[in-house]
DNA sequence: TACCTTGGGTAAAACGGTTTGATAAACACT
DNA sequence: AGTGTTTATCAAACCGTTTTACCCAAGGTA
């Protein structure tokens, strides 16, 4: 038992071969004959020999890391969106043979001052960001020629991999719409996010094309706050407020909509007979719910997958590096409607 | 503007000294005089010189990364909390200049076929595990004889960073005792975690103190399951069955408390009127509860910093390596007790 | 026969740092 | 003046890979 572990010349020792034999064997690479091929992967596994990373991360000129960018009060939010998405990233990263370095910036990001440490050493080949950032920080990035890769986020000459955000909320008030309702209310929050805008043009579009006209009086958005139970909250009180009063609501997420829900049945009334709900991302608390509530699906390991992916092309050996057009290379992941209690037939 | 990065061999030329003055003078290492290393900081400064972080870890025979395990199921739960150890850690980790490679292992953990990958390729110098793991992962991370520290669990031969579950469960019993109540109850899950078990400990002893009885009745323990809010709903219904009721319950963590909370109310039990009731944790959701929850506050960024600085120096250039005792070097973090509604004053 | 290819292999030069002697100069002590 | 000792510096070796450039033998072609 060699304690220290084993270096590529003791397979080529072994082997019997170059150095540089076995680098092409190992790589599948060059012209190796089957025989010495086969003689160096015996060596290899009997010495069970891996390649050290940082030899061969220094030669090949790469870091062999992503960097993976979120805000902290995203991620410590109680509901673990991006974690999934991580995790989806983390998973992918395997078969590109990339880590992974996680890293939150502070919602209000200062310039040098929050750089995260990956990019200021420049230890990272690409980089993801999940979920909306400060546009100072984006800049910054945008400065550095990084390859990068937004997730559940939009911003100009960036590629991203988007939820199908108009096309689920579509799904979602035509459910309703086929449950007899008629008056809908839309409820949301912070409209320069691009998610909850393309939401609401979602249920716009629905609407249209059932031939009904947008009620402005039951669009409820309080645009300086942040999409949360607490928003849900207050924006059901206004509902409750509104002289007449719609037989259904669609809210921007199920945040939002557990606030309403609340909110309501507080107020004695019942969910689904008195108002129906639907929320959007099927978060784990909407099965749990009072009432347990109809959502829009979001598959978030799959769009980690497609991001970390997609980065991968970017930085892989091709090195393509193509500069991106507005809106080209945008990736949309597809949803689902899942139907519960909160929407019952009427 | 030179447009690749420049090297230490760069910094050397400018400054008029040899690349090995610049690699002493950048570890502060060595002798070097006042007005070299004045010229060559300038040097560096002026071309916006950043080490290579592949090239050096090659050379100091290090990767520079440690790995951070936790389950899966215990990373995607609502409550964020290992997210916030994690945290805690990335941040220590900066003032080591480590990165930390967060993954995630299943529950049911088999040996060969989840074994991390940074294990696999021995890319990380040191090791963090938090929370409960399988038992044959901790079998195999033994075996590899790499520095691992423990996060919120403990196991024979690895040293630890845990709650002080048993001084925060006394205080918490003994706060309920001053307000006044002399049949308390404990709520818990499977005894084999050592954080509960110790906390039932806790609860003994406070009982002990003060020359109460520890009634069999009114340990409600469900020893198979997991300390979840399905599982404080199910000994909720089991408290509520009870001949004698107790006035208080002490619960093994937030989730339960919660669980037991709803099922009190949904009887139309009032608390703390009732039942008055403490948990631990001190999660997002104790303020947001029907009635805010009382609950013993655990610093879950101190812990990850502890462990990493912990961890630091054990894989740091002094290589002490010495094995631990068993129990020798826990480290014991504090906690404190939050007193809110749900154990007012009866 | 002389002249390309091509297949199979290698030695040596990167990659960008750190660390280890060696060396020369300055200094201190008989 | 001669002999250690310390201080400041540097050249070269080293870390473990990949990659490049070159070599030789065998086979094909004119």
């Amino acid at each position: 038992m060699g304690s220290s572990r084993s270096t590529i010349r003791d397979v080529a020792r072994a082997a019997g071969v170059s150095v540089s034999t076995v680098s092409l064997v190992l790589n599948n690479k060059g012209n190796v004959s089957e025989a010495t091929r086969r003689r160096v992967l015996k060596a290899a596994r009997e010495l069970g020999y891996v390649p050290l990373r940082t030899a061969r991360d220094l030669s090949k000129q790469r870091t062999g890391n992503v960097g993976f960018v979120l805000r902290e009060d995203h991620f410590t939010r109680s509901e673990p969106f991006y974690t999934y998405i991580f995790l989806g990233t983390e998973f992918e990263a395997r078969l590109h043979s990339l880590y992974v370095l996680l890293t939150t910036i502070p919602r209000d990001y200062r310039k040098g001052e929050h750089t995260p440490r990956f990019l200021r050493e420049r230890s990272v080949d690409g980089l993801l960001i999940a979920g909306k950032v400060s546009a100072v920080f984006l800049e910054e990035v945008r400065a550095m020629k990084l390859p990068t890769v937004l997730i559940d986020y939009e911003a100009e000459g960036f590629p991203a991999v988007v939820i199908d955000n108009q096309g689920g909320a579509r799904v979602a008030v035509e459910h309703l719409i086929q449950q007899g309702h008629r008056r809908i209310a839309f409820i949301g929050a912070d409209l320069r996010h691009p998610s909850i805008a393309d939401r609401l043009e979602g249920y716009r579009i629905a609407l249209a094309r059932a031939g009904l006209s947008v009620d402005p009086a039951l669009v409820l958005v309080d645009d300086e706050a942040e999409p949360t139970r607490a928003t849900g909250q207050q924006l059901g009180a206004r509902l409750l407020a509104l002289a007449e009063r719609p037989t259904a609501a669609f809210c921007a997420n199920d945040a939002l909509a557990l606030g309403v829900m609340e909110t309501l049945l507080q107020a004695g009334l019942r969910v689904p007979d008195d108002v129906a709900l639907v929320g959007f991302d099927d978060v784990q608390g909407a099965t749990q719910a009072p009432v347990p509530l109809t959502s829009v699906r979001v598959f978030k390991e799959q769009m980690g997958e497609l991001a970390m992916r997609h980065l991968a092309e970017r930085i892989g050996p091709e090195q393509t590096r193509r500069p991106y057009a507005r809106g080209q290379h945008t990736i949309v992941a597809p949803t689902e409607l899942v139907v519960r209690a909160s929407s019952a037939r009427v």
